[in-house]
DNA sequence: AAAGGACAGAACGCAACCGTTTCGTCCTGC
DNA sequence: GCAGGACGAAACGGTTGCGTTCTGTCCTTT
């Protein structure tokens, strides 16, 4: 579909908040009724063309160690945000985020669809391989992976090599390691709270 | 000055798209024309209020261990986050750099000379101390220490409890330790790139 | 007291976009 | 071959914001 196609470029190239129905009828080649018999508003639009865009899943990581189903996550992960649209998009949407309920909703939507799952996903297989301890907290495996990519990429606007990737991947493979929830370490003075 | 606190509550509100000069002088209680007088376009004064403010130095961490440190910087990270106007504000000029060149730049400087420095700081005192190996790539540990946690604050907007960035902070602590730069580690297959 | 500057506020003409309506065309099905 | 539907295009009145201009009021300086 044209107008999909269309809502991605406008939003990379404008951004949510400057999208304008007109331009997205305008660049599609149709006419502005088209739009709107197929929905009632910018944000439904939105909403719709990106829900449906993002239900793209990625495989499921599995190959056989903790870093290396770390290391294939951080190469999905940096090869779709590489996307010139998705890094526009992205950011922009989640910028969005934190004043619409809606699109919000589905981001986590997305989000929860496919990284998420992946991550606890690993975090299973890890845990019945051995690499990691039972209480091992997928949501905190989940912030440590993709974190400091997303932080790279998207915030600072550095480049995530191979090597990069690879130490990212080694770094989180040990956090994970080490991080195992409440429990208190050997040795840290602890501040109780 | 009102006008500096009204750009940052339009920009909370309807993001750097959809902020106007008119909704600023409004709020801020002015004619257009002092707004006119100062900045000439809503760029300039937009990079100009947020250069200003982006100047809060926060301290230097220096609790003795690595991740006593860390936890200073996630703690400092997490608290500024945490203010509704920056968690609403950085997002979207985050989104906005991407497309505006002057506001990346600007972005750029206010992370370099806030939070970069230290983390760099951080990092040499952790070496010398013995805590770290030499070879520690400061770039690495800058990205593990703060990707999680913006990941875990403004992308996946889930809370960062006292808990939270104590696991955080324990599994920075061992990726900075087991992340030493492109040295191969022991026991890991390797994809040659 | 007089003069000048900075100010808030209102209005200007112009442009973009809103959501809706109208119109003429093309395509499809009966 | 005719009716109905979907379509692109254009125009509608209304709103918003642009950057500028003008006016009248303070406030400071001298």
């Amino acid at each position: 579909m044209a107008i999909q196609a269309a809502v991605f470029t406008e939003l990379a190239k404008h951004g949510y908040g400057r999208l304008s129905i007109e331009a997205v009828a305008r660049r599609a080649g149709v006419g502005k009724t088209a739009i709107y018999r197929r929905w009632s508003s910018k944000l439904q639009m939105v909403v719709e063309v990106v829900s449906a865009a993002a239900v793209k899943v990625m495989p499921v990581p599995d190959t056989g160690t903790l870093s290396g189903d770390i290391r294939e996550l951080l190469d999905a992960g940096a090869q779709a945000m590489r996307h010139p649209l998705a890094s526009q998009i992205v950011p922009d949407l989640l910028a969005e985020a934190a004043r619409n309920p809606d699109i919000a909703e589905t981001l986590e939507n997305a989000l929860r669809e496919t990284q998420q799952g992946l991550s606890a996903v690993m975090v299973k297989n890890a845990v019945e391989r051995g690499d990691l301890p039972a209480d091992t907290d997928a949501e905190l495996a989940f912030d440590m992976v993709f974190g400091p990519l997303y932080w790279r990429v998207a915030v600072t606007r550095r480049p995530a090599s191979d090597d990069y990737l690879d130490s990212l991947a080694e770094g989180a493979t040990a956090a994970l390691i080490a991080a195992h929830g409440p429990a208190a370490p050997p040795g840290g003075q602890e501040a109780a709270g």
